[in-house]
DNA sequence: CGCAGAATTGATACATCTCAAGCTGGGTGG
DNA sequence: CCACCCAGCTTGAGATGTATCAATTCTGCG
């Protein structure tokens, strides 16, 4: 199942799109040079697995394009994403042998892998990469908090438009700061994967994104194109202080 | 409201109580002594806010005894718990000026603070700081993303049996390992909490604590002490794995 | 063109919320 | 010492939001 992986040969760190965003954001040429000897890239599809819950994990390592999804599933098949991985976060866990959730690639993905070993023994000698690390992974338990708020207090409409909000404002932060008068974007997955993420059903999804188009606030261009012509009103359907930013 | 807290004065870090457990755990004698050069003890009484929303962050620190909750709310009032902070607990987010959620003592609670600014310098320049601090948060992402699927997935019934199960592991883990065979505890939060926790109404977990009542699953000794002759019936009802340990 | 996965829509069932009424136990003041 | 009180908790009846089951309808692609 992960056998017709792509392997690719190493290429210099300088010229990485994450270079001052990812794991190696703070190190300087000689911390980098360590980083590539235990680095190699590796190319999945979309769909494919990258690694499943309870496996040996012999990597960690950043996104470098592409989405991948973190979830947990339980053994009657209830499935809940846990994470939702854009080009620069990070995979894995140092100092844990086996994964505890699985990943799975939603596009053509492509990641910076770090032999696990070896790149713990650097977390232990190179304070920039720990230093690093925990910014991130700080930023990561706020998104994660910030997300159980979503799932334990917000209604269906309202986990929705919170969604579409964050997917908003992370395609507008790659695409650089501008126009905060109209959004548009593409969602990188599914009805289902978004029920997963919100834990909704797909239908209640798709009947909700169908109401906040009745009512104006998106538009849809196909199944994936959002527009959002006022995003005072999506805040405001999200929950979110009546559209007054803090 | 926050003027009537005890400041007491310092006490050597050799005979504390989480000495190896909290963000201190990796340090060495002259490690210690520079932690003990910017800290200072504060104790907070329950029901007592130890920080707000938007404040000025003017420490970090840890759980010394007692339990705080973290919490997150909507302007409607809908709130949301998504920590539950225990002795070595660490409370805080360096590198962030103002507080992002609301932190309250919901029993007498001592807390060890660093003066903030300090602090963050010791991260830059103290690896074994800055590497348990890592672990540490590691470790609550992974409990955050356990909760989310609890959030998400769960009915009402094992929502209640997964906090009960999570609460009964940790008081048995500081007890020492022991019997697994019948498990007995006081639960730390009253039925508003633990609906809080769970994204439910107080009347739905009184009622389902009644329905675990009943069905034998629990048995409870006034409204907060709790005995479980049968942790495999609980581990069940909370819909891990019919009770197979992993 | 036609097929398969993705998405929408409808009808109904059910879990949880909401509103409301009582209960319980521990503390306080008369 | 008792009566009262109050926060915390329980229980009930009805309302409501979301899940479930079941057709269709889209959409992209070979």
């Amino acid at each position: 199942m992960t056998k017709d992986r792509l392997v690719l040969l190493s290429q210099h760190c300088g010229d990485c799109p994450i270079r001052h965003r990812a794991v190696c954001a703070r190190c300087d040429a000689d911390e980098l040079r360590e980083l590539e000897a235990v680095k190699y890239y590796q190319k999945f599809h979309a769909g494919q697995s990258v690694i499943n819950a309870g496996e040996r994990m012999e990597f960690v390592g950043s996104v470098v394009s592409g989405v991948a999804t973190l979830t947990q599933t339980l053994e009657d098949g209830r499935t809940q994403m846990v994470g939702l991985l854009l080009p620069s976060d990070f995979v894995g866990r140092p100092n844990r042998a086996h994964a505890a959730y699985d990943v799975v690639a939603t596009t053509d993905l492509m990641m910076c892998c770090f032999r696990k070993a070896p790149f713990e023994k650097l977390l232990e000698t190179t304070p920039h990469i720990t230093q690093r690390l925990l910014e991130m992974t700080l930023d990561e338990l706020d998104a994660a908090r910030e997300w159980m708020l979503v799932l334990g207090r917000k209604t269906a409409r309202e986990k929705i438009a919170s969604l579409l909000a964050s997917i908003a404002n992370r395609s507008n932060a790659d695409a650089g700061a501008g126009c905060i008068s109209r959004q548009v974007f593409d969602l990188p997955i599914t009805r289902e994967a978004m029920a997963d993420y919100l834990g909704l059903t797909l239908e209640t999804v798709s009947r909700q994104m169908s109401a906040l188009r009745r009512e104006g606030v998106i538009t849809l261009n196909g199944t994936r194109n959002v527009t959002v012509p006022d995003p005072t009103k999506l805040s405001a359907a999200a929950g979110n202080d009546a559209g007054i930013a803090v």
